[in-house]
DNA sequence: GCTGAAACCTGGCTTTA
DNA sequence: TAAAGCCAGGTTTCAGC
């Protein structure tokens, strides 16, 4: 599926996608329409899933990330279906895992200050029934990145350099 | 800073960045080159900080999610600069955060599988001294989106319309 | 906000291993 | 025959006005 020329593609765009094909080409040995073929079959194959502006927390007035952990004594797909339903639908909601252990759900929520949370929190628990909520704040955001490590993609066989 | 327009410009672009500056301003209801002027303005602030393609975890290997709560009893600056920066050079941690409470850090990482997990352990504790880490991994991502919510932009004013 | 030049993307066709 | 390279036409970007 996906080779070592393929993994540099993704690697580069993964960490900036205005790069022009022709010097992503030229930065991996190859002209410019055989690299534009690999983009496109990487996009067509779903490993690509899009191209998005990212942007500075700060400028946008959302400092803060709290963690929020979810217990819940319902258990049934209809109330998870409706759940996740409510949470796509909030914009505050960056991420929402599914936990394996004591706590059920896992939510990252990006707000202005811990106000704006508590309002949040009211408009949350409003929507939907939860037994447990527990909420920690993040002081910091040492890091935050979208790129996904590329050294455990299992490589497509090729043929041995001589 | 950012008026409405701006706003919606944001709103586009953090969903979708291969839409052309011209279907843009068709959405917004500007000409081409006062919304490129625009987006450039928003690069140069740094209210858009870059542009980069997302990947599919699974088509890359990393189908498991696991969230780190480390807590240490090191509580000086150059030892949080070493930690930092050895985060920082580990692909598989994609967010870094230090935390309100409790815990002191929160990390979440991404692997193939639990045994990969372990490997990562083991070369982070050989790398830093921590008192004590608590895994949790995640089971699902039901959700997971880069764009922020931008209803809390604080909006530059703007003439009132006759 | 318009216009035009330069850069870039995109697909058909040819070449090479 | 599968993948790389060449080249031309159309689109997009971006600076001058």
């Amino acid at each position: 599926m996906v080779d070592r020329l393929d993994r540099k593609i993704l690697q580069i765009l993964q960490e900036d996608a205005t790069i022009p094909v022709a010097e992503i080409g030229r930065r991996i040995g190859l002209s410019t329409t055989p690299c534009w073929r690999r983009i496109q079959k990487l996009e067509e194959e779903g490993v690509i899933t899009g191209r998005v502006a990212l942007l500075d927390p700060k400028k946008i007035n959302t400092r803060v990330t709290a963690f929020v952990a979810i217990t819940t004594n319902q258990h049934n797909d209809e109330w998870l279906r409706r759940f996740a339903e409510v949470i796509r639908e909030m914009p505050e909601v960056a991420e929402f895992y599914r936990m394996a252990g004591q706590v059920d759900y896992l939510l990252r929520v990006v707000v202005p200050d811990i106000e704006a949370y508590d309002a949040f929190y009211k408009r949350l628990i409003a929507k939907i029934d939860i037994s447990d909520v527990s909420t920690t704040f993040a002081m910091e955001q040492i890091k935050y990145t979208t790129m996904l490590p590329l050294n455990y993609i299992a490589l497509d066989k090729e043929k041995a350099p001589a």
